[in-house]
DNA sequence: CGCTTGACGTTATCATCGATAAATCGCCGA
DNA sequence: TCGGCGATTTATCGATGATAACGTCAAGCG
């Protein structure tokens, strides 16, 4: 939002930042991974090359905006999915969220799980964390309505898994011989996996599987108690009386 | 077998590619991606430059012999699993050699689903493609015993998204913060999904008679445990622990 | 034995790529 | 007007993938 008024040639910085990430995204995605030089980026945006390196740093600075850049545009294109649904519901549009974007920028989704990581496996790209971040709340979530059969990170891993295994399979695939519906079979397994109920994650509308409140958990816990071998009496008996000040409190 | 007699230079043309080949895998798995330059495989190997042209043609070709190498190495070291067993079985074996082989070389599981790929969506490695026909082979025999609720093309397809998925995740965990028993958890998942009867592929015995509802009683606690302000933070720290506990045993 | 032939090693070199230093230009405020 | 500073341009560096050109050696053959 700088210097509009010039009328001569200026471009204000940030415009050249968004020519030169969308001519990159643009090489990328004709042209695949080994286009995007330095030299054909600065040249199709009329720069010179040296311009990449004061606004990004170094060329991973340029893919690790054309990675944020591909990925907001892709989710600001989708509409928000109000967040008070049903929380598996939720969990679902974040999973077509993920495989959508993977479909429609393969060769970004191939650059990101690539070349573009830290060596503690935390992603390089800022939006990429966010999205991992929204998936953990997400699950977190479906968890507190008691839906959830594994321990949080196992979904989180899994659904993760599940697909970004599914974005590759799909896009190591000629297009014609493609059936994208290998994303809805695996997110039923997901569902089966990590879900409590029979009718997993479908528009079921109401599930046999009671919404379960915390208080809910707390006296299905209590009934369970003389089956909970791993605790020792004493720890037993504590734990009880902790699950009734949890049903006390919430029931 | 060749020249061996010879006590001089000629180390008989195929030593000279298998030290190549070894020296470059080395590299790969040792130092990355980047590190595998043909100067320093040549060097480490003792040899020049050129000699790396005349023997796979181009520093992909160097790539694929190491990604095929490395592929029929690890095969070769795992007992053969004897085909006259159940077939579920024979698929699980499979499934377990995808994930070793994965977990084993990260470096080279990275570089085969990224670089070496045919526009077409076939693998560039042959050994690669060898293991995807055994997997549909594997899965015809599935079928074949009538236990297959899926097209066979989707079961293959999601085997080896679930499995290419599980690696991808791992490997891009931290090795102290993995837990490598996401590929049981997904093994579950996708016989869940793709063949018939309840006691999918594991010998259950005892985990999937009941859905375990202690379990999920603990998730839904261990989930809500933030907003429980009954709790001293020492309480609530214990109380989470024991709440894994119950996950951990009988989750 | 002498000649040819072809495979291999060696050296030198090319084109390209990422990255940067140095010089040059242009605008803005004092 | 002029100093100063940031942006642009030019030129270049080191490394990399890849190859041409030349020399060497052993085998085949008259």
């Amino acid at each position: 939002m700088g210097n509009m008024s010039d009328p001569g040639v200026p471009p204000s910085r940030d415009a050249v930042r968004a020519r030169l990430v969308d001519v990159a995204a643009g090489l990328l995605a004709a042209q695949g991974p080994e286009a995007v030089t330095t030299r054909s980026v600065a040249l199709a945006a009329g720069v010179q090359a040296p311009t990449i390196y004061r606004l990004f740093g170094d060329k991973n600075g340029l893919l690790e905006a054309v990675a944020e850049n591909g990925f907001a545009n892709y989710v600001a294109q989708k509409h928000p999915v109000d967040a008070d649904d049903d929380p598996v519901e939720g969990l679902h549009a974040g999973w077509n969220l993920h495989i959508g974007f993977g479909l429609a920028n393969p060769a970004l989704f191939r650059l990101i799980h690539t070349a573009m990581r830290t060596p503690d496996g935390r992603s390089a790209v800022e939006a990429i964390e966010a999205g991992a971040n929204v998936l953990r709340q997400r699950v977190t979530r479906v968890a507190r309505a008691g839906r959830l059969r594994v321990p949080e990170q196992r979904a989180v891993d899994l659904i993760h898994a599940a697909g970004t295994g599914v974005v590759f399979t799909l896009i190591d695939q000629p297009a014609e011989t493609r059936d994208e519906s290998l994303a809805d079979l695996a997110w039923e397994g997901v569902c089966a996996t990590i879900l409590t109920g029979e009718h997993t994650g479908e528009r079921t509308g109401e599930h046999a599987a009671a919404p379960a409140a915390p208080a809910t958990a707390a006296v299905t816990l209590r009934a369970a108690l003389p089956d909970l071998v791993m605790f020792t009496p004493h720890e037993r008996a504590l734990f009880g009386d902790w699950l009734g000040r949890v049903v006390d409190a919430e029931g």
